[in-house]
This record gives C-alpha cells, sequence and structure tokens, in this order.
DNA sequence: ATAAGTAGTATACTTTTGTATAGTGAATTA
DNA sequence: TAATTCACTATACAAAAGTATACTACTTAT
C-alpha cells in the first residue's frame, strides 16, 4: 500500500514524528500529517477508553464517567472536547427540560474500530512472537 | 474479525487502557494486554522516528542521532532500550577494534510497518472525511 | 425546603515525559 | 600529543499530562 516506509522518512520541518535525513522527495508530508493525526486522536491514558465506551452507542456524560473507572469528570470533559474538536465525537444536546446531552461518534470516530482491531493484531502476534 | 468492541470493554483491575462496567465475561483480557502493548511500543515523541529509521535496516547510534532531527543522545538511548526490552529492537555489539554496535528491528519490529500504513489509512481518510 | 441527579468547571497539585548541557572512556586519525 | 569520533551516561531543569478535591447552576424528586 505504501510498500516502503521510505515514503515517510525524512520531514525535516514538520514537528517531527517521522523523519530521516537525505529523502525528503520520496516522502509525502501528507502521510506524516495523516500519521500524526493518528497519533494524537489515539493518544494518552483516556482516549481509548473513551472510544471504546462510545463505540456502543451514544452515551450521556454521567454514564461515560460511571463506565470509565477512575476517570474524573475534569478528563472526561477535557477529553471529550478535544475528540469533538478532532471530528471523532459529536455532542447532541436536546433542548428537553431537563437538557438532554448525548455524545456520540462520528463516522470517523467509527472507523477507528479497524484500527483498534489492526492494534490488537499487532500486540496478540508480538506476544507470540516473545513468549 | 473483533466485530464488536463489546469485546474489549471492561478491564477492571487491569491498568485501564480499555474498560466499561457490566461486560466482564464479554471481554477478553488478552485483547486488551494486546492493545496497551501496541500503545506502549509506539507511544512517545520518539518511538515512531525511531522505528520508521529502523525499518530501512541496520543503524548505529550516531546516524539515528544525525537522523532523526532534534533528538537527545539522552531520548535516544532511553527509547532504544525501552525498545531492546519490548522486543523491538535487537542492539547487536560487534567484537571489532573499534567496536561496531548495530541496531535493528525484530520481526515484530518489521511488522509494525503494516499496523503504520493502517494508522496512515485512517489519518487519509479522517481528513478526507473533514474537510 | 431539602436532598439528589446531571453536566460539567476551577484551582492546586503530582507525576510523567522530554530538554539542555556537559562529561566519560575507549579507540583513531592528524 | 592533541583533537576527533563513537557510544553513550549524569545531572538538572522545564513542560506536558494527569489527579484530587471542591464547587457551580440547573432541575427534579421527597
Amino acid at each position: 500500500m505504501y510498500s516502503e516506509l521510505d515514503k515517510l522518512i525524512k520531514m525535516s520541518d514538520f514537528k517531527g514524528i517521522i523523519q530521516q535525513a537525505g529523502a525528503t522527495e520520496r516522502c509525502p508530508q501528507n502521510y506524516v500529517l495523516a500519521l500524526t493525526d493518528t497519533m494524537n486522536v489515539i493518544s494518552g491514558k483516556w482516549k481509548l477508553p473513551i472510544i471504546a465506551s462510545l463505540l456502543r452507542g451514544k452515551i450521556r456524560f454521567k454514564d461515560l464517567l460511571d463506565n470509565i473507572e477512575k476517570i474524573t469528570p475534569r478528563m472526561l470533559s477535557k477529553e471529550l472536547k478535544e475528540l469533538e474538536i478532532n471530528s471523532i465525537v459529536v455532542r447532541k444536546v436536546y433542548n428537553q427540560t431537563p437538557v438532554l446531552i448525548e455524545y456520540q461518534l462520528t463516522e470517523s470516530g467509527r472507523s477507528l474500530l479497524n484500527l483498534i482491531d489492526t492494534m490488537i493484531d499487532w500486540g496478540l502476534t508480538h506476544r507470540s512472537n516473545v513468549w
């Protein structure tokens, strides 16, 4: 697909996730951007637990708090905002009384399931390689 | 493949990457372990640049330092040790004089290329979804 | 009127992660 | 003999990420 990583090595003046000297022309900057986007979406202690909970369907703040062990409202709020900014999550406000707020994944958010599966596959294979 | 993420939700007393209440029996702990393994291997500022450089072939400490822009010897050393402990990298010592030391990926390390490709795919699709 | 639930925010703090800068020791070339 | 290269290590510091604890504003149930 991108067959050799040659393609994404070196990207001097980008923030520097993938970079190596002397290969600028062979390294499509878009690949590097795409990779850093992906890293930003999944990295941190709480992103995957939140996404995993959301993969089960729309859910309210309070239920996320209860489902995700030991997360604080501060972190949940912060992470949801970040996921919303990155178009992974949508915050829906239903103007009933009392107001109802639900979080749900976007199409991009749902498509993370495939990536997560690939990560699990790699991890399982790695464990079988090593032990 | 793991079709529904149900399978990996809730894992109370594991470190807590993926967890949700009331689904213990449907959540194979191995999947959670595999996923956290994967996250540990790729997360941090320098892991992917190092792995990307190593995907081009065996390489020496000094050349990694030169190839990866702005990394310090301290971080390179630290990350290589971690990658070695996790069986992603092998440190080979050739007892010539002067001694020659080369780092190379293990089979598990090389197989990260597929994961990286999947991450790039997700990122590219996400960008096309959003803009 | 009081307590409890929802959806958070505010402030202060600790831990983790990464940076800056200098130095070591062995060998090697000038 | 002195400077340079290689492969790092040591110490101190700064920045980012995460935690603890309390609080707010609104609504509803008792």
